[in-house]
DNA sequence: TTAACCATGTAAAAAGTTACATGATTGT
DNA sequence: ACAATCATGTAACTTTTTACATGGTTAA
């Protein structure tokens, strides 16, 4: 299991950053599932810090108050190449949508409607974020024109997941439709 | 947010069922998040019928332990109802590959060819037991055809996902070849 | 003047996992 | 003899979230 730790380790080797810049990575990339609150930010850099696997650099300004600029040691970049080579289970989903679902027969054909169209409505919305930013994210600093690649393939993949979503929500409403023509029960 | 005692909730609307019985349901099922841990099922069990959305009848056995069969109160019920038509949020997944694949730049080509057809494999396998259990699902007890359409479509759910997955993997395996070709930097 | 941004951290609570604890029965 | 199934529960730990705490700058 890739850990929080591992993924911070991973940007500070692609550059050196705040915990501030660190949180809005969190904030703004899909396929990181961690909220990146500062909790979690500030308690992990302290850790690394500590056995050593990230060392900071602190720059005093002028009204603001001072940054702590961390990167990677060479001992974090072993760890991180380590944890890299570790194998990777099938992605685990948390889909509410399908919780509710489980127990439609709760429901009336009209709320179990309504709900499927407010989580299409949903899930597009979340799309057209994604979409956007895969057109901003083209301005990113990128190492390699094999990173650039790679990096356009998580946006992607994000993508591609939520688009099979309204495939399989198309499926369901018209599944649900024709079963209602032919007859409850 | 859909909880975990929301679930339990559903599953016991569902047919009266036991901690032990719960758990094994929490553990054959694909689309809920939970492992299922005695911790979670029989904690929440106790704290829900403190909260009188479920009761229970004890049932003595000759040489088993004693069984509590929980069924859900006119207050449960009406609880899952609430719970049921809240709006979901768009699926969250946690995909450690992508993690990894981020900081491909630590990494040889070879190197990552071989983490993606680890993956690959890994998904396919998954897929397999996940249509394994679309064909003996058939033998579930549903109370009527709709709800044994939606569990259909729970299960297709998971499938479409994986298949997704190893489509996406595909197109960056032969993104990445390419590239290889037309030269590295 | 109000919100967003910059910038750091800590405390408390909730959620989730692993391990501990007990013990009989049934099939290989 | 060993593993799996049946059946319940608790303790300790890890992970994650939410809220608290401080305080200056910048733009609408």
């Amino acid at each position: 299991m890739m850990e929080l730790k591992q993924v911070i380790l991973g940007f500070l080797e692609w550059k050196p950053l705040t915990g501030y810049e660190l949180k809005s990575l969190f904030s703004t990339l899909d396929f990181l599932p961690w909220s990146g609150n500062n909790n979690q930010i500030y308690t992990s850099l302290i850790e690394l810090e500590r056995v050593g696997l990230v060392e900071k650099r602190t720059i005093q300004q002028e009204k603001l108050p001072a940054q702590k600029r961390y990167h990677t040691t060479e001992a974090g970049r072993t760890r991180l190449k380590e944890a890299l080579l570790q194998p990777s289970e099938a992605p685990a989903i948390r889909n509410d949508f399908l919780l509710r679902l489980a127990w439609a027969q709760c429901l009336s054909a009209s709320e179990i409607e309504g709900i499927i169209d407010e989580y299409r409505l949903r899930v597009e919305a979340e799309l057209s974020i994604c979409q956007e930013r895969t057109r901003r994210g083209q301005a990113a600093q990128y190492r390699s024109k094999r990173e650039a690649y790679v990096w356009g393939m998580l946006q992607r993949n994000r993508e591609m997941v939520l688009e099979t979503e309204l495939n399989w929500l198309a499926q369901l409403r018209s599944g649900l439709a024709k079963g209602k023509k032919e007859g409850k029960q």
